[in-house]
RNA sequence: GGUGGGGUACCGAAGCGGUCAAACGGGGCAGACUGUAACUCUGCUGGCUCAGCCUUCGAAGGUUCGAAUCCUUCCCCCACCA
């Protein structure tokens, strides 16, 4: 592949880049060296479930490699251990030491799901943060002005409304600017969020006498609420790691606007293979219902194994289109003593108090073998094999 | 250091002596409709031995027949001025 089809490759889907013609001479003058560039990506350690809206990421990463260059996966642990006092409705909490370091293992299972180990360094800002003297961060600080940074976005309005900003989250761009420096990133890869601390890194090292790094910035995909970005705390995701059937059964409550995007971003079909199921479905040949199938297959195929898709597949149709019952499912071993219903749904774990219970069963969401029951009082006697349903997807089969 | 404004349920935000387990919005859950879509509609959303009771409105005391609401002390947050 040459520098120009690279080029054209890696440029495929981004958002903003700055610039391309750096883009073109650091492959041109990697090619020459026969080197690999450095692609810097950097991840919070405080939420260690890889989602969707990584996977974004990871993907653009991924074809960096195997254009043959180097990823570079910075983990924030130090910036970890201090947290994050944002104004952002949860404070991030501190992290130990221990958190940290199994945070990071959990990540490296997961990100090897895309990315190619041999071509990886996995790096700890610790590392070299953790040796800074307070000398050093005031030396580092003079780099940079309040007003440069009141120029991002979310400082400035936060600035103009009164709002907190925090000095800690001041220095957190010039932190993360900084880990361009000291890992020589020749591109740093991010969401658009990250935007304005990406470009500061290209300063940064402009000042410690480096070429600067390009930037390019990815979207962010919006969580299954459509609305708000995918995030853990938002609980809106759907992580790589979990079971096939919780990322089928997410996939598909999706809506199905959002589904594009998905399909796009997470590369299960090339934009022109979409483009052409998005004009089957216009002209009501193809049910987007079938789209998204597809798309929930793709997806658990990719990260749990290949024929899982299919499985879940299955599985979903049977338990909501047929309305059969799951293969598999809680078993909930009680004595054979008369219990009462609310009492049931609590023990089953299906409620987590007898208030929540009784709600859910005046609303009629219990179930027992398939019989609506709507009475708070009411008495079950278990037998072996009986079904507690509660809600559209919570299944218990009894043992006595 | 000074001045002013705050801390209310998962979040935002009303309430400012009884009618407050606390308006409203968001979120969440359940139901109807469906493709477990989305949208929409309805209901629920502190706990319990549930027509009753118990614990909540930053913390602790106090006033009162009665306090989220008044007083005292304390803790925390924010802005402005310096």
């Amino acid at each position: 592949m040459n520098s120009n089809e690279q080029l054209e490759l890696l440029t495929a889907r981004h958002v903003d880049l700055f610039s391309a013609d750096d883009l073109k001479k650091k492959l041109e003058i990697a090619a020459k060296e026969k080197r690999g560039l450095r692609i810097k990506y950097g991840a919070d350690p405080s939420a260690p479930d890889i989602h969707l809206g990584h996977v974004v990421g990871l993907n653009k990463l991924r074809e960096f490699q195997d254009a043959g260059h180097t990823v570079v996966f910075i983990i924030g642990d130090f910036t970890g251990m201090i947290g994050d006092p944002s104004g952002k409705s949860a404070t991030r909490p501190a992290l130990s030491k221990e958190q940290v370091l199994e945070n990071a293992e959990s990540y490296k299972k997961q990100i090897f799901k895309i990315l190619d180990p041999e071509k990886t360094e996995v790096r700890f800002n610790s590392e070299w943060l953790g040796e800074m003297k307070f000398e050093d961060v005031i030396r580092l600080s003079a780099h940079v002005t309040v007003a440069q940074l009141l120029a991002r976005d979310d400082f400035s309005k936060r600035y103009a409304d009164n709002r907190p900003i925090s000095l800690v989250e001041f220095l957190y761009p010039l932190v993360q600017a900084y880990d361009s420096v000291m890992v020589e990133a020749d591109v740093e890869l991010g969401g658009t969020d990250q935007l304005f601390n990406l470009l500061l890194g290209r300063e940064l090292q402009k000042i410690y006498g480096q070429p600067p790094q390009v930037v390019m910035t990815l979207p962010l995909i919006e969580g299954l609420d459509g609305v708000q970005k995918m995030s853990k705390s938002l609980n809106n995701y759907v992580g790589v790691n979990e079971s096939p059937k919780e990322m089928f059964g997410k996939l598909m409550s999706v809506s199905d606007e959002l589904m594009w995007k998905y399909f796009l971003y997470v590369l299960c079909r090339t934009p022109a293979e979409i483009e052409t199921m998005q004009a089957n479905v216009a002209s009501g040949e193809l049910h987007p219902k079938a789209v998204k199938d597809e798309l929930a297959r793709c997806v658990v195929d990719r990260f749990v194994g290949e024929g899982e898709g299919q499985r879940a597949s299955e599985e979903f149709a049977r338990v909501f289109a047929q309305n059969q019952l799951p293969q598999d499912m809680l078993d909930l071993e009680l004595p054979a003593e008369e219990i009462g219903l609310i009492n049931l749904v609590v023990k089953a774990g299906f409620a987590p108090s007898n208030g929540e219970a009784r709600r859910l069963i005046q609303q009629g969401g219990v179930r027992i073998n398939d019989e609506q029951l709507t009475d708070i009082k009411a008495i079950v006697t278990p037998v072996a094999g009986m079904i507690l349903k509660v809600g559209k997807r919570k299944f218990a089969r009894l043992k006595v």
